[in-house]
DNA sequence: AGGGACATGTAATTAGTTACATGATTGT
DNA sequence: ACAATCATGTAACTAATTACATGTCCCT
């Protein structure tokens, strides 16, 4: 799956512009599951425009750059079907908030304390955004998506704020208990 | 942060060879933070080799090939220190998962069904996993993260359980009900 | 006899990021 | 005045995936 079948989902949900694809890819609720910059959508947009999945209608702005509205067609639509009915594939993440913290023990304490106080603010701020944005009424696979981002995003955010603490107090006391030998297996699997 | 300082980060739990950095972080709890395969680990072992930050030890094996156990030189857990220090960039997540399950609606129920019930089962897996892990003595930030992956699992599989039914029977009611018009303002904030 | 785990690497390709390039309008 | 938002695009670069290439041992 890529940039171009993103797109396309996008629009599935009603026309947009590039511009607005990109937020919804990196501002909006898309952005918890797939971003995408504007390097990769307007390409993308081009691309589809080329292979008629979209249309594109030029709108003239007062004082603004042209508009270029994009819309699926019935192509479009069954090349997005055909796209989501092969197995996803698996996850990719790459957190380096998390893998930073697996180390925490080699950074000042402060700087551990406020990067999981940040985090834990982010989360309350994503909670917020999605919390709003249920209720209008969406289609049933979004509701469900937003539910699961707000059960997940809810669960870190406590265990962030319950486990701060005791994190901080355990780094200081291995502190000034000379160095140890870190584990090997603790990592391997 | 590249894959070099993934290298860096896995030495500094213990020496390895290429094969079990690769183990670490395509099955491996790390798996869940960073992910990199064979294509990329060896040639950052080769550049890390080459500016000091590792050394490496050829291993005769019987039979098998010669292994290449690999360790952190002072130098290397100083560039993993001011790796560290830096700021981490925002996560990158990108889950087909679920971009898949916001169109659900495009999709055979069973389909969605059997979707959902395999990473209730992927998640289930991975707690199992993380808890038996977990006890063993490890470094205090391991234990945090994985303390945090396992709430953070749990309750994705929650909810994906108990809402599970209740997104199928909403399918099934939206289906027969003709189609709609989907909300636009659901997506783009 | 066949598959999987162990073990290392390279080369080609793909994809995506970052930086560049432009410019008006609106709000602080 | 300055920053942010709206608006579109390209080019160069980086990074990572995939496929290729090789070979033994052990278990079923």
């Amino acid at each position: 799956m890529d940039v171009k079948t993103l797109c396309l989902g996008v629009l599935f949900f009603g026309d947009a512009t590039g511009y607005e694809i990109r937020k919804a890819c990196s501002e909006g609720m898309i952005s918890h599951l797939y971003e995408a910059g504007y390097g990769s959508i307007y390409p993308a947009l081009a691309q589809l425009s080329g292979t008629g999945l979209v249309t594109c209608t030029e709108m003239a702005q007062d004082g603004r750059p042209d508009k270029k509205v994009y819309s699926l067609t019935e192509a479009g639509r069954q090349a997005l079907i055909e796209s989501l009915r092969e197995p996803p594939a698996h996850d990719r993440i790459r957190s380096e908030f998390m893998f930073g913290l697996l180390f925490s023990q080699l950074l000042p304490n402060a700087e551990v304390g406020k990067r999981i106080d940040e985090r834990i603010a982010w989360y309350r701020d994503g909670l917020e955004r999605m919390r709003t944005c249920l209720g209008h009424d969406m289609a049933p696979g979004a509701q469900f998506v937003t539910g699961y981002g707000i059960a997940v995003y809810e669960a870190a955010a406590n265990y962030l704020e319950t486990h701060r603490d005791t994190l901080i107090r355990t780094l200081s006391q291995s502190e000034d208990t000379v160095e140890e030998q870190p584990a090997r297996e603790a990592v391997g699997r």
